[in-house]
DNA sequence: CCTGTGTTAGACTAGCCAGTATGATTACCA
DNA sequence: TGGTAATCATACTGGCTAGTCTAACACAGG
């Protein structure tokens, strides 16, 4: 991602030497970057360098000195806000629990997020940017789609009471259909047009989980 | 959709007027749409009317005489073209099928749409666009989603060997597990950072979905 | 052959955008 | 207090875009 300038530098921006770390200069960079967040969020990556610049309490120059170029700024932004969202979920306290409350627990956990606006903001970016950014899918399925759904598929496989001949792709189809809920009621709207509330899904996706384990299990 | 014209018509356009529909007229603006359709598919609502014009063989001036602005234009094409994609599953003869098969077929068809360039495109385009285009997540989940899943869930409650609560939510469930796979391996690139084929997956769901309808009946 | 309608290429306006330049103002540190 | 580096507001360059305008061209039917 961070490597994937497009056009050669033009030109080298005279103000554009590091900055000494110092107090002054950290809290800089994260006011702009706070500002950057929020404008990128609201607008995509098409929102202009001038409205950055004005979110943040910032003068444009300003923004160049920290960072050279647009995409530049992109990019480190979009690293820290998916470290920043690394894998919530799956604590060992989390895992102590019994199955059911697990996958439960687990659900929720990943449903709540739709009530973090980053986080659906986030989302929107990568899916629409995905042809101009592919780097940014990538790191997005890198550092949270993949170690969630390997971590899940590892849970499944350690359980006793959850057998299934393909952990990995049931863990898949979980976490499939709770992304997918995320997508169509809070992205597309349909939280307006088809509802239907967060239990009603997390009630019928575990019971299809713990009863087709069983059924599995016994026909072992 | 049709209406959300944002800003107020500025001066008009003395070509602007609705021609009569001869075979010519009707040709032209079939080539246009097409043009038109996949410049918008490959570059998001930002490509430019230019580039329009250029990939449809067409001039700028002939664009704006059949279609007074970019988003008139745009608006006639999404509806088209959700149009052509209208639910295609669920005829008859699949009706008839065994359950089993015809969930797998019914898995199969939709992630068939895997291969449709046109298709993985207009996903992205309305989940990108989704802030910008509200009206167009809604057709898409009107005319899309909400009808399939509402098949699904009559499917399965219709259905004697298929028990489920919840039929509405179950049909969520298959149908967001599908979509999610689609973008998570197309869109996202995920076919190339974290593999995996199509029929293993759908495997994975028919055991799930008939094994827990099995689990659900001896339960009552 | 002429006339009207549709189409074409290209120039043009007005506005936005990334990135640069400048000169004034501020905050910090010695 | 004086000097230095950061920040500020503002204006500018060059490039792109939606939409308009003009004048030339193609071709139909009378």
């Amino acid at each position: 991602m961070t490597k994937a300038l497009r056009k050669p530098a033009t030109k080298l921006n005279a103000l554009n030497i590091a900055h000494e770390t110092s107090d002054r200069a950290r809290d800089k960079r994260e006011q702009i970057m706070q500002g950057a967040l929020r404008t990128f969020l609201s607008n995509g990556y098409s929102a202009s360098m001038d409205a950055i610049a004005a979110e943040s309490g910032v003068a444009k120059q300003t923004l160049y000195s920290y960072f050279g170029a647009k995409e530049e700024l992109f990019s480190a932004l979009m690293d820290r806000l998916l470290e920043h969202f690394v894998d919530a979920g799956m604590t060992p306290e989390l895992r102590s629990l019994p199955t059911q409350s697990f996958l439960r627990k687990l659900a929720q956990i990943t449903l709540s997020q739709m009530d973090d606006w980053e986080y659906v903001s986030l989302m929107r970016l990568v899916i629409g940017e995905s042809a101009r950014f592919p780097e940014l899918s990538e790191l997005y399925l890198s550092r949270l789609v993949s170690p969630g759904i390997a971590k899940l598929a590892q849970y499944i496989r350690e359980n006793d009471e959850l057998a299934f001949g393909d952990p990995e792709a049931v863990a898949r189809i979980m976490h499939g259909s709770l992304i997918n809920f995320i997508i169509a009621q809070e992205i597309l709207g349909g939280k307006h047009t088809m509802p239907m509330s967060r239990e009603r899904l997390i009630n019928s996706l575990i019971d299809v989980i713990l009863f087709a384990s069983q059924q599995s299990a016994q026909s072992r």
